[in-house]
RNA sequence: GGGCCAGUAGCUCAGCCGGUUAGAGCGCAGUCCUGAUAAGACUGAGGUCCCAAGUUCGAGUCUUGGCUGGCCCA
């Protein structure tokens, strides 16, 4: 017997109990083992979560969808590995420890310990890995849970240390001097990733300011720059040698050199006018004229090519400094430079800009001055032009982005505090060389954990030569990437990126496997085994720890060719590094490569696309290209992100953010789960109280108020599952129809989920129970509700089959559901097949069903049954603008439509439509006007350039004319002749008004027409059931059971007993009235109601 | 500045291979139905399918150009 089901649950409850159920009865082992022995498998492999603080809803929409394909192929039957996986290393984890340490700055952390740090870092993502992992067993992710990855794991580490020892083999490790950016808070450089995270618009102080030239008297150019700080390590200026210069006289006999189409720029104009782009209250810019008239006007001498600029001397603003006075710059020694005495103030001449690797000018007109400086120790592009120019450079920064020795009073002051470039600016007006200040919008690095400013510094990185990208893009050819448009975006990076930068200055994170020696050669250690094999000091301390900082370091190894000893580079490793290993790392690469071909490549991966192309996408598609020269994955599946309910990004700051516990238990996760599944994963998916109570109106609530009513009658009619599970053969044609329908959205959800079409699978559920319910259930009501129960074999075929064919339906439903909300489908499975011998243990434990493709018989009975269905919405329309209730029958119902009926549908469709529509007769008709007026009016835009003005007499004689037997004309002989003119379908407007005492509508593929004229057994009908209708209510408000029995009392006029008198059997059998009586007078009633102007009051009791 | 995508009802979005009169949900207003329904049905929205030109018998759909917005990269 099935439990009696609740017709209001609380779904987060429920969900709940089944967690309970699901761990006591260890469902989910029975679920990753149901498919051991399978010949076919499918292989996921999980994108790994940052385990570095609770999930958020964002997390549950991607593993949402992890779970429901993995679930949709459990059910076909394929063998998976159910892994997931835990990204552990990086800064996100130290940003977060040193956090809750109160640290500032990564002295804190060396004072504290490395030891000590790095174990409170593996301690933090032991705790939120935990939690994560219950969070989601909450959600019904259903994983080997015990078997989940990490990417600190031993295995993880040595698995980088063997692709990085494969990369150097192939010459693709390099130790690059560079000018990076840099975090001064972090004290680490940020890889090219990272810095496309960060970038943010900020105004910033910049400057005009005056270079004055040697050799010449007050004369200077004008150089702008919006990182003054840089102006410390000036060596020398560019100029665009084929751009034209202006030298400009200014009142008090200043002369500037400037671009001469940068005069009259007008600068950042169209971002100030649209306002984007800018910041609030920065004012509008000033171009080069105004200021110059400001400082009292000024004309332009001559104009000079800026070939003819090339080699001119000047002094910089900053040669007082002790660094720009030591030959071969500082702290960095280019040591030819050195030996020809050469330091930053030698440099100091006008060069030509050139062109960037892209072939555009590197100085260009418009921005600024047209005269660029240049601190090749404090830029990317300066440095690249330094060492082209046999420049010195200057690199004033340490660690934390403080000024370095010999720069004398700058020495210790922060380049980003605005203290800082106070003093800088003071200085320089002291100096007479400040020209003019400003607040300049633009878009600027920052560092994406503290929000500080980055700046560049030269420093020694370790990097992955990307010159083999080629091969990454086949391997990009080779997947399926869904949405599509992933592939061209994933080579668009490919394209632009640069070398890998993998090594950061930091402390938690994979220990790069590289020793340096005193020759200034490398060394890269491929496994553990190779460092055992090469260790000669160090390894006992060593042994017994995982491969991280500080333990790794103390190990020394000596060089197998050279001899050397060499230690280990400080350096982490870039983070992607771990994430995109895992292809081969959670698959035994190393141990057992009959394993890891089983499951190489993935079936699928999946993520969020914003950021992964240049993150994980790409760094698994370089992995897995560079050690298995193919594709690591057939598909790659990608969606949006989610936001709150009014489309904004969610944040902790802005109190918008959503936490998943919160979610989960207010308003269920097949809720949450469904809202996921249906959502087109292209879009960013709006989050939030409104839109998971429509869900849950629209969708679960439907589905549950089916399964309720199917369950609590078949308890009250003792029904029995049957014995075996198949498709019920039915007489009737709406069971029929509705198993045809349920078979066909069957396979549409298995088509959509394996083309990875998740929404359209969900979209095509929620078809179906709209037609379930709104439908099949409807009209069928009433054969639940004829009296006889299973137990006394007291039961026709009709109410048999009506119960055979909801059962099947349902138990299929809640299959083919369970992908996406597997709480409610569990619920309902397991209840409705509990004492079969057939059912599962769980819904999950099930395959998925398979039926016949449609015949055509099943096709022309949906077609006819659809046609019912917008007849009838159309019959209830032109009741409503009639103003008849349903409850009103009324005599005719005619229809014509264009859709090929076939005839044996024909009598059900009028049978249905009968009842749905409370009308007397339905028929089917051939011609329009037989349901309507036809009214044909001239097609002037056809006729008008053809018979001109005789169109007004034409419009005459039509007129006056019949246009029913017009219409019969024109569809017999394809052509009326009228004032001798030959009129054709396509000469007329045809339109329809209703017949008289009918009303008339019509859609694209049916007409409808009703007759509204009722008669007098018409409306006592009506009223009949009018009274039916409140008593109903009546006994709802009374409490009444729905088999409870009652007597009747009424008081009305003579109408109102009439009426009662012609219906009282009916009456009584759908009130269950023992007795219907009438009183003389209106005794204490329940109710009193008008109809037609006749009162009744009613009165009922149990009887 | 370059690349990609989008622009359809008040809002969020469907609209397959070009095919009559372009749909859904929500919101709003009104009406109705209901002993599975804190549900549902119907009506009102009469949409310049961003604009223009082109291809075609026929364009929301294809092509080109423009406008606007989003994302990505400089």
């Amino acid at each position: 017997m099935f439990k009696k089901v609740d017709s209001n649950p609380n779904f987060p409850k429920l969900e709940n109990n089944l967690l309970a159920k699901w761990k006591k009865n260890n469902t989910i082992k029975k679920y990753t083992k149901k498919n051991s022995k399978s010949k076919e498998t499918f292989s996921f492999i999980d994108g790994p979560i940052t385990a570095n603080n609770p999930m958020g809803v964002h997390h549950a929409w991607g593993r949402t969808y992890k779970d429901l394909f993995q679930r949709f192929y459990t059910m076909l039957g394929r063998e998976q590995r159910y892994q997931n996986g835990f990204d552990c290393q990086g800064l996100w984890v130290e940003v977060e420890v040193e956090k809750s340490l109160g640290f500032k700055s990564k002295k804190d952390i060396q004072e504290f310990g490395v030891e000590k740090f790095v174990n409170l870092c593996k301690e933090r993502v032991n705790k939120y890995s935990a939690i994560q992992r219950d969070q989601s067993i909450r959600l019904g992710y259903w994983m080997n849970w015990d078997d989940s990855y990490y990417t600190m794991s031993d295995e993880n580490n040595y698995s980088i240390w063997g692709f990085l020892k494969k990369m150097n083999e192939n010459g693709k490790i390099y130790r690059g001097t560079d000018v990076v950016p840099w975090s001064g808070r972090s004290g680490t450089s940020y890889s090219q990733m990272e810095i496309i995270e960060g970038r943010k618009l900020v105004a910033h102080r910049s400057v005009f300011i005056k270079f004055k030239l040697k050799n010449k008297i007050n004369e200077y150019v004008l150089v702008w720059t919006t990182t003054p700080w840089t102006l410390t390590s000036n060596v020398s200026l560019l100029v665009n040698k084929n751009l034209n210069y202006a030298k400009c006289k200014l009142k008090n006999g200043d002369v500037f050199y400037v671009a001469e189409p940068n005069l009259k720029h007008q600068r950042l104009e169209k971002e100030f006018k649209e306002k984007k782009e800018w910041i609030e209250g920065v004012p509008k810019l000033k171009s080069l004229d105004q200021l110059f008239n400001e400082r009292g006007g000024y004309s332009v001498e001559k104009i000079i090519k800026g070939t003819e600029m090339i080699g001119w001397e000047y002094s910089g603003p900053f040669d007082e400094l002790d660094a720009a006075k030591i030959a071969g710059g500082y702290p960095f020694t280019n040591n030819d430079l050195e030996d020809q005495k050469i330091n930053a103030i030698k440099c100091h001449r006008i060069l030509d800009g050139g062109k960037d690797q892209e072939g555009n000018d590197i100085v260009n007109s418009g921005e600024g001055t047209g005269i660029v400086h240049t601190a090749p120790g404090c830029g990317d592009i300066d440095f690249k032009i330094g060492k082209q120019n046999n420049l010195v450079a200057l690199a004033p920064l340490d660690e934390e982005a403080n000024f370095i020795e010999n720069f004398n009073w700058l020495k210790g002051k922060n380049a980003t505090d605005s203290k800082t470039i106070d003093l800088i600016l003071e200085d320089l007006k002291d100096k007479e060389l400040l020209f003019y200040t400003e607040m300049y919008p633009h878009i600027y690095p920052h560092c994406w954990r503290s929000g500080d400013e980055l700046v560049f510094r030269l420093v020694d990185e370790w990097y992955i030569n990307m010159d083999w990208r080629e091969d990454i893009k086949k391997s990009v050819d080779q997947t399926n990437w869904i949405p599509a448009w992933g592939k061209q975006r994933e080579h668009q990076w490919l394209n632009n990126m640069g070398d890998w930068m993998i090594s950061k200055k930091r402390f938690w994170g994979l220990a790069l496997p590289i020793w340096e020696f005193e020759d200034g050669s490398f060394y890269i250690v491929g496994s553990k085994e190779e460092l055992k094999q090469l260790a000669c000091e160090g390894w006992e301390e060593f042994d017994g720890n995982s491969p991280h900082r500080p333990w790794v370091d103390k190990v020394k190894i000596k060089h197998p060719k050279s001899g050397l000893i060499g230690q280990r580079v400080l350096d982490v490793g870039n983070p992607w590094l771990d994430a995109g290993i895992v292809g081969f790392s959670t698959l035994n690469y190393n141990n057992d490569k009959d394993y890891w071909k089983k499951w190489f490549p993935a079936d699928l991966i999946s993520e969020s696309f914003p950021g992964q192309f240049r993150n994980w996408f790409y760094s698994y598609l370089t992995m897995g290209t560079a050690l298995a020269q193919e594709t690591p994955t057939k598909n790659i599946f990608s969606y949006a992100l989610v936001r709150d309910e009014s489309g904004e990004e969610m944040h902790k700051s802005q109190g918008n953010a959503i936490w998943f516990d919160d979610a989960a238990e207010d308003i269920g996760v097949d809720v949450i789960r469904w809202l996921y599944a249906r959502q087109n994963p292209e879009n960013n998916l709006r989050f939030g109280p409104e839109i998971t109570n429509e869900i849950r109106r629209q969708v679960i609530i439907p589905l549950w108020n089916i399964y309720s009513f199917f369950t609590n009658y078949a308890i009250l009619d003792k029904f029995t599952p049957p014995k075996n599970f198949s498709e019920p053969k039915s007489k009737n044609l709406m069971d029929q129809w509705i198993l045809t329908e349920v078979k066909e959205t069957t396979d549409d959800v298995k088509n959509h989920l394996t083309l990875y079409q998740p929404d359209k699978a969900t979209l095509a559920i929620e078809n179906f129970i709209n037609l379930l319910s709104n439908w099949y259930i409807r009209r069928n009501r009433r054969r639940f509700w004829k009296s006889g129960d299973f137990e006394s074999n007291q039961i026709d075929d009709d109410k048999f089959s009506a119960y055979e064919t909801l059962y099947f339906v349902l138990v299929t439903l809640s299959k083919i559901m369970s992908p996406m909300i597997p709480f409610i489908t569990e619920e309902i499975y397991t209840n409705l097949t509990k004492d079969t011998k057939w059912g599962k243990e769980s819904v999950h434990l099930e395959d998925f069903p398979f039926f016949k493709t449609k015949s055509l018989d099943e096709s022309e009975l949906q077609i006819a049954t659809r046609a019912a269905m917008k007849i009838s919405s159309l019959g209830r329309s032109a009741r409503s603008k009639t103003k008849i209730k349903v409850r009103q029958p009324i005599n005719n119902l005619h229809f014509k439509t264009k859709e090929t009926i076939t005839s044996k549908y024909i009598e059900m469709i009028l049978t249905q439509v009968s009842d749905e529509v409370n009308v007397k007769k339905v028929k089917h008709v051939n011609k329009s006007y037989q349901l309507s007026n036809i009214i044909i009016k001239p097609n002037n835009s056809i006729l008008g350039p053809r018979i001109g003005s005789k169109i007004g007499k034409l419009n005459n004689e039509i007129q006056s004319l019949n246009h029913n037997e017009l219409y019969k004309e024109l569809l017999i002989h394809n052509k009326i002749i009228i004032s001798d003119i030959e009129l054709t379908l396509e000469d007329v407007h045809i339109e329809h008004t209703s017949l008289d005492n009918s009303e008339f509508i019509e859609d694209n593929n049916f007409k409808v027409s009703i007759e509204t004229k009722l008669d007098n057994n018409l409306i006592e009908e009506g009223i009949s059931r009018e009274i039916i209708h409140n008593i109903q209510n009546l006994r709802k408000n009374s409490g009444f059971n729905i088999s409870d029995k009652i007597s009747m009392f009424y008081y009305g006029d003579e109408k109102i007993e009439k009426v009662i008198k012609k219906y009282q059997t009916h009456i009584s059998e759908e009130i269950l009235a023992t007795k219907i009586m009438k009183c003389e007078s209106n005794r204490g009633s329940n109710i009193k109601f008008k109809i037609n102007n006749s009162t009744i009051s009613i009165n009922i009791d149990l009887s």
